[in-house]
RNA sequence: GCCCGGGUGGCGGAAUUGGUAGACGCAAGGGACUUAAAAUCCCUCGGAGGUAUACUCCGUGCCGGUUCGAGUCCGGCCCCGGGCACCA
């Protein structure tokens, strides 16, 4: 051995490791039914041009599930691609005059290189990029599909409009209410877009969230909340002059306190009122200029407007008035809401601002209908009062018998509500998938056919930022009606990017077929067994790919109901306080780390820094020790090595020594915890430290006898086999040090000996009132009586006993004694 | 504003089921080796008192509660982060 290979030269030694996994195809997997399969997949990245640090954190994550899930023999296929379409691209070609395509596919050479440099245990094979026809071919197609099965539609809905670019804006690039570009203030205005059903699965979104028993509490009820299912009654109130006003609340007891109905600005009254009423017509002007999102609104002060018009009340047909509210939203419900201010606070502040009538219907006491309501509302259920014949029900018994009143004077029906509105997946855009679909004036909408499938996106443009090049390119949208063959005109809006993210996990395991959307090695691949990613997807992209997941089995694609058996939601890397992103300009480089340390100290550090779910401030200083450990456990190797290794690991466990014992228990209780740690608990950061602690009692441990080194040698072979995920590079040739042919990614998970775990006398400690006073050592087994008897006996408890009454003692055998005096 | 998380030494974090608070590492300080530096090795390292590696008290964002025992459970607050449907 010469003496060059001594030292830890992690460039070289990484790129030499590389090559011979690209040379042997060590990570590109087939389907094998007699194996197990595990899909291990980590969210796939947006080509932004470099990965960092938080990309590094995600698929490190991964990479050691993944090779972890290797050694315990199963057939794991770890696929990787690009979510290639999206704003950036557009940004970029704006800046710096370079088309979308070009840019983007330059960065996902850059970033698959980056990737490769880190060791990422990848089948490059089943590469994808969702840019690219061949990918989006099928979900122009899938669309078509779901378009003859009626669960695309569309309506109008409102979006950012800068009125000097005349374009649609995304809400990340309004700026204070302002056009990043133009400057200009933001209008809203409505325009006609593409919706997909998404809630006609609302009710089975929510069911199926019961059988994910492997993904996060947190996240579950995330979505849960999201899509907000509501019990509750619609309830018409008739307006003078006007069409009726559908109404939902789910407090329908509350229905005698109503003292006002109010309306969202962009509701069919309010424009309605708007055309003889000046005051409501500035008021919905005004309103005009806020921003769409709901964060924004929900700030607003609350404002609104008297529509002069009065509604007739269900039950007491008194006039009440119709007011303009600028936080009712008119994608939730009816766009129209009763107000009732003694029992909602925000009709309580506005009725407050507005001097509107409150007025209380439910007490907390049954017999006495007195109540404070001065300083807010009354939010609780409680009692019935002033409420005509429900007088003296509870809110339940009042919420029946309301809604069977107002359901057999046909005034209001029971209804289930959900917070989810329908996916909106119409964007005015140019780097996106075209729409398949094409307007024809005499046969209406017609979805592309599939053999005129893919619909390409012209890719040589001349992009300047202001509106899609789609608009002003005759050669793209000048075609004829596939039907009657006249002339019509394509759809120029492109899909939504979640659209391409939703489905994306079900084409890795085909992602070679020419012929269909997916195949038969779905059904073996399929769900994925372990999905990784960012905290932030909790909703938005975990709900749609879970949604698009049941549409593809709805039409006999799949067989799954759900895509991701278990989730692990990554922490953010935060630097400065905030969330990493390019548009904040306060990413990580990790390229400067791999260059200076080499790829394994950087999966090492983003291992051990923090668990993986935690959100976690960005340090560079720890790099250093993650680099100084690699070196240590190298040239342990190499020591151990250069003075022979030990074939076979055989000890007779009845031949030794105390110390000797000690370091075998030490490495099967490190065995067992790192076996939890990794393949349960995602605790990548203890099952590091768990080996860094085995690693210095192997460097404290000096018997140099044969059966000494033997169990060195069980010791650097237990800790060289339970890093391999995390350096796998390193730990590729310090295997082969320690006399091993077959590579490291092939091997086999260390086992515990349970012969080397049993101890004969544990410690336990003992308390006097809770506080801890001393450490007594007992045989594996005592008996209580016999715990707590040595327990008193020990000299540091009876300074504390004694001349005090004990009044109890606990003894958990194992853990604790507690003696409790006074 | 609404929904979901988090808060433990100078720092990242550990404590898995309510049972020894601070594992492992970083930074810092001291020492060994060296002509020197780097590397490496050894020691100290939550705060206060104390000659002390004896011992005592305090200590897990704040206030209160449950319990023999609370970082962990419950109630109320404060601060920080994520999401809020056109960033991905």
């Amino acid at each position: 051995m010469d003496a060059e290979q001594d030292t830890y030269n992690p460039h070289d030694l990484e790129l030499q490791v590389q090559k011979e996994w690209d040379r042997q195809g060590s990570f590109e997997v087939v389907e094998d039914e007699s194996r197990e399969k595990f899909y291990c997949l980590s969210m796939f990245p947006y080509p932004s041009g470099h990965l960092h640090i938080g990309h590094v954190r995600n698929y490190t994550i991964g990479d050691v599930i993944s090779r972890f899930q290797r050694m315990q023999g199963k057939n794991v296929m770890q696929p990787m691609g690009w979510d290639a379409f999206g704003l950036p691209a557009e940004n970029a070609a704006i800046e710096n005059r370079v088309p979308p395509a070009k840019w983007t596919y330059e960065n996902i050479k850059y970033m698959k290189d980056q990737l490769k440099r880190l060791g990422f245990a990848y089948d490059w094979s089943r590469e994808l990029a969702t840019c690219s026809p061949e990918y989006y071919r099928w979900e122009q197609w899938f669309f078509t599909r779901l378009y003859e099965k009626g669960l695309v539609y569309k309506k109008k809905a409102i979006v950012n409009w800068d009125p000097v670019d005349q374009t649609v804006l995304a809400n990340e690039q309004v700026i204070e209410g302002r056009g990043w570009r133009s400057g200009a203030v933001i209008e809203r205005k409505e325009i006609t877009q593409w919706f997909l059903k998404i809630t006609a699965y609302a009710e089975e979104l929510l069911d199926d969230l019961g059988q994910l028993n492997g993904w996060p509490e947190r996240v579950k009820t995330m979505q849960a909340n999201w899509i907000g299912r509501s019990e509750g009654v619609e309830i018409v109130f008739s307006v003078e002059g006007q069409q009726d006003l559908q109404v939902f609340t789910t407090r329908p007891d509350t229905l005698f306190g109503a003292t006002c109905v109010a309306v969202a600005p962009e509701h069919a009254l309010a424009v309605h009122a708007a055309k003889t009423s000046e005051r409501v017509a500035d008021f919905l002007s005004e309103c005009a200029k806020t921003r769409t999102s709901e964060a924004q609104i929900s700030t607003l002060e609350k404002n609104g407007v008297d529509t002069g018009l009065h509604a007739i009340h269900p039950l007491t047909a008194e006039k009440i008035p119709v007011w303009v509210a600028n936080f009712v939203l008119i994608e939730y419900g009816s766009g129209a809401v009763m107000m009732v201010p003694a029992h909602d606070q925000r009709d309580w502040e506005f009725a407050s601002k507005f001097q509107l009538p409150i007025r209380p219907v439910v007490f907390p006491h049954k017999d006495r209908p007195q109540i404070d309501i001065s300083e807010g509302a009354f939010l609780d259920k409680g009692w019935l009062h002033n409420s005509g014949e429900f007088d003296g029900l509870s809110s339940a018994q009042a919420f029946d018998g309301i809604a069977s009143l107002l359901e057999s004077k046909g005034l209001g029906q029971r209804q289930v509500n959900y917070r989810l509105r329908d996916w909106g997946i119409s964007r005015q855009r140019y780097w996106g998938c075209p729409i398949p679909v094409i307007h024809c004036e005499d046969c209406g909408m017609v979805p592309v056919p599939k053999e005129d499938l893919p619909v390409c996106l012209p890719e040589q443009v001349d992009f300047d930022g202001a509106a899609s090049p789609l608009k002003s390119l005759p050669e793209f949208y000048q075609v004829d009606c596939p039907k009657c063959r006249k002339p019509a005109t394509r759809e120029t809006d492109t899909f939504d990017t979640f659209f391409e993210s939703s489905w994306y996990f079900a084409r890795y395991c085909c992602a070679d077929n020419e012929t269909s959307m997916l195949d038969d090695r779905v059904r073996y691949w399929m769900p994925v067994d372990q999905y990784v990613g960012g905290i932030e997807h909790a909703v938005l992209h975990l709900l749609y790919a879970r949604f698009f997941n049941k549409l593809m089995r709805d039409m006999g694609l799949c067989e799954n109901d759900e895509p991701f058996d278990k989730l692990l939601t990554q922490g953010m890397v935060l630097k400065d306080g905030t969330k990493m992103s390019k548009s904040k300009g306060n990413t990580v480089d990790p390229e400067a780390l791999i260059n200076r340390y080499g790829a394994d100290t950087v999966r090492l550090f983003a291992m051990f820094a923090a668990p993986p779910e935690h959100t976690m401030e960005w340090s560079d200083s720890a790099v250093e020790g993650a680099s100084r450990f690699i070196n240590r456990l190298w040239r342990m190797v190499q020591d151990h090595a250069q003075q022979g290794v030990v074939a076979g690991t055989g000890v007779s466990h009845d031949t030794l020594n105390d110390d000797q014992l000690g370091l075998r228990r030490k490495i099967h209780e490190t065995i067992s915890k790192v076996t939890d740690d990794m393949g349960r608990r995602h605790a990548f950061n203890t099952a590091i430290a768990a080996n860094m602690e085995l690693v210095n009692e192997v460097n404290h441990f000096q018997d140099t006898s044969p059966v000494g080194r033997a169990i060195c040698q069980e010791a650097l072979e237990s800790v060289v086999l339970m890093l391999a995920p995390v350096l796998p590079h390193a730990c590729h040739i310090l295997w082969q040090r320690l006399g091993h042919e077959t590579p490291v990614d092939q091997a086999s998970w260390p086992r515990v000996d349970e012969q080397a775990l049993k101890k004969d006398v544990i410690q336990m400690i003992v308390q006097v009132n809770g506080k801890k006073r001393a450490a007594i050592q007992v045989p594996v087994g005592m008996d209580s009586a016999a715990i707590e008897k040595t327990a008193l006996g020990h000299e540091s408890i009876t300074r504390f006993v004694e001349n005090k009454n004990i009044t109890k003692v606990i003894v958990v055998p194992g853990r604790i004694v507690n003696i409790v005096v006074h």
